[in-house]
RNA sequence: GGCGCGUUGGAGAAACGGUUAACUCACCAGCCUUUCACGCUGGCAUUCAUGGGUUCGAAUCCCAUACGCGUCACCA
């Protein structure tokens, strides 16, 4: 078989070899360990956190070696592709902090190596092709879909490996004449690769992540180009990370079992292999069934879920971090006032089996990060949320100040209080403060009768130029006059004694107050409010 | 079915042949406290999926078994 002429007949119009390509995409400039690493998502519409946690992977892999991490846009099945994708994917990114170097853009593209989009490199990935077919690695065929399929019956009912290989190449030593004839006619067909790989053979490849892997030799015909002349991701893959010089690729475990597949790409073509690192799936318990996140049943799998939640992006870099690198919150106690950047993100620190999503400790980290905000910040993120998400919450924070003077409480001292999740939750911690918002929510501690009493004393007795001990001494008189114990456990000691305690009688006022039992400090809430509504929020609460 | 990857407490995990098996979240108890959120103290695996080996010694090495996950497309 001449390969040459079939390789033109192939590709008649392909007039740069690979060389070309090699010399118009040359070698990076980079210090020696300089990573090049690059996410490639595919233009579904969906963002999910996998993305995520694989973008901050290959961002501290570069960033942190004064490398290059790109964006590389791997449409490649057009069935799939959702307009506004790009868009979406973009914003997502942005908005969690994650920043490519060069890719695709909303407009259009950054770098030197582009195209981006793999649908525009189709000429690329094309001359690679004839090349192969040059080298007698790469063959049309023509089989259906009807007949790979009869072709998989028989291997499942012979118990073979499935498969196109071996015996059931059919295409794969078809003579000259045959394909010539075929392809002039029109008939559609693919390029598959002609693999030379015998199954009973293991390589050693190093994967970043699980270290030495034995990986078996490849043996199967995989379609390097489909019928639309556009590549398989196998070979978009291999051709792309060699052009575009990527060091590091950073993936899900589900390529493991495709990896035999780029290993024998790569070495066939004469192309230094990249470092895999294959990342553990993200998992989540469903009943007592440990399952990898879907789509459909879990919500926090979209990233768009924690925007509208309200998490910072600091706080979910953060869980991530935990999550990826096992010695971060160690890194993070040691080092409690530097920024996750400096944490020196390594490979071997990651786990290789997969790790169970954990909403409440994204909580509780979530927590510490906002805790850590000046109330400046957190006004800011509360307004930019809410101008998002609750309008008309975004509208009672037009008050700079009032708002402001709301957040400073519990702020400052040893012990600044704890009390925001994510911008959501604080909405909703923070509504009473506004009169448009505020309902009473918790049980009174008290009944009606007692807790009118409470009350009505309480509108006697209180002074608002009082400062917070003179206050709290008049709640103590309240609880001696109406037979409370001041203390607690005095109350514990001998409840026959009291009607209750202090407990009772300031969780009344809280209350009626703040619409519930947990809340800030009850005389600065009472300052911030002012007299008048201070005074209208008791009254109604004696009337309901 | 073949192949691959994995399995340490409720969750994330450390440990790289020799420790009382770190640490964080959760949980429980106590302290602090006018509530809650915090904070503090203590508790929470005699045991590292199971069974065999190797070794003076194993969570760590080897071999089986079980279970879970992934993958076997002209999807990525």
């Amino acid at each position: 078989m001449d390969y040459n002429r079939l390789a033109e007949l192939l590709f008649p119009h392909i007039q740069h070899d690979p060389q070309y390509y090699e010399e118009l995409f040359p070698r990076r400039e980079l210090p020696a360990e300089a990573k090049v690493t690059r996410i490639g998502p595919s233009p579904t519409g969906f963002v999910h956190l996998g993305n995520l946690y694989n973008a901050i992977i290959g961002e501290r892999l570069a960033h942190q070696s004064q490398g290059v991490f790109f964006l590389r846009i791997e449409d490649t099945d057009n069935k799939r592709e959702v307009p506004g994708a790009v868009e979406t994917l973009l914003a997502a990114m942005d908005g969690f902090g994650v920043h490519f170097d060069e890719g695709a853009t909303i407009d259009g593209e950054t770098g030197s190596y582009g195209p981006y989009r793999q649908r525009q490199r189709k000429e690329i990935y094309q001359s690679i092709a004839k090349k192969l077919v040059q080298m007698g690695y790469a063959y049309p065929c023509f089989c259906t879909e009807d007949q790979l399929n009869a072709m998989r019956e028989q291997q499942i009912a012979g118990k073979l490996n499935f498969g196109y290989y071996g015996q059931w190449a059919a295409c794969r030593d078809m003579d000259y004449e045959s394909i010539e004839a075929r392809v002039q006619a029109g008939e559609p067909y693919v390029l598959r690769f002609r693999s030379q790989g015998d199954p009973e053979n293991f390589l050693p490849v190093m994967d970043a992540i699980r270290g030495e892997l034995s990986v078996q030799e490849n043996y199967q015909d995989f379609v390097l180009l489909k019928s639309d002349g556009i590549p398989t991701y196998h070979f978009a893959h291999v051709v792309d990370d060699h052009l575009m010089g990527t060091t590091h690729v950073v993936r899900g475990e589900e390529w493991l079992a495709t990896l035999p597949m780029h290993v024998q790409l790569f070495d066939t073509l004469g192309w230094q292999r990249p470092l895999y690192c294959h990342t553990a799936q993200l998992m989540k318990i469903d009943g007592d069934v440990k399952r990898k996140l879907s789509k459909r049943k879990d919500p926090e799998l979209a990233l768009e879920y924690y925007q509208a939640e309200g998490y910072l992006p600091d706080a979910v870099w953060e869980y991530l971090l935990t999550v990826l690198n096992s010695n971060y919150e160690q890194w993070r106690i040691d080092n409690p006032e530097a920024h996750y950047m400096e944490f020196p993100f390594s490979t071997e620190k990651m786990s290789n089996s997969g790790a169970l999503f954990d909403l409440e400790k994204l909580e509780n980290i979530s927590k510490d990060v906002i805790c850590a905000m000046s109330a400046e910040a957190i006004y800011e993120g509360l307004l930019g949320w809410a101008e998002r998400y609750d309008t008309e919450f975004a509208a009672l924070l037009a008050d700079r100040d009032y708002a402001l003077a709301v957040l400073n409480i519990g702020k400052g001292g040893d012990r600044p209080r704890k009390d925001l999740v994510n911008w959501k939750q604080a909405v909703d911690f923070l509504s009473f403060y506004y009169d448009q918002r505020f309902r009473i929510e918790d049980e009174f501690p008290t009944d009606l009768e007692a807790r009118k009493e409470i009350l009505s004393r309480y509108l006697e007795l209180i002074d608002f130029s009082d400062d917070n001990d003179a206050w709290f001494a008049k709640v103590k008189q309240i609880c001696e006059e109406q037979n409370y114990a001041l203390q607690p456990k005095k109350y514990k000691k001998n409840p026959e004694l009291y009607r209750g305690s202090i407990v009772e009688v300031s969780n009344t006022i809280r209350v009626a107050m703040s619409g519930r039992q947990n809340s800030p400090d009850l005389w600065q809430i009472t300052q911030t409010l002012g007299e008048e509504r201070s005074r209208a929020r008791i009254r109604a609460a004696m009337e309901a």
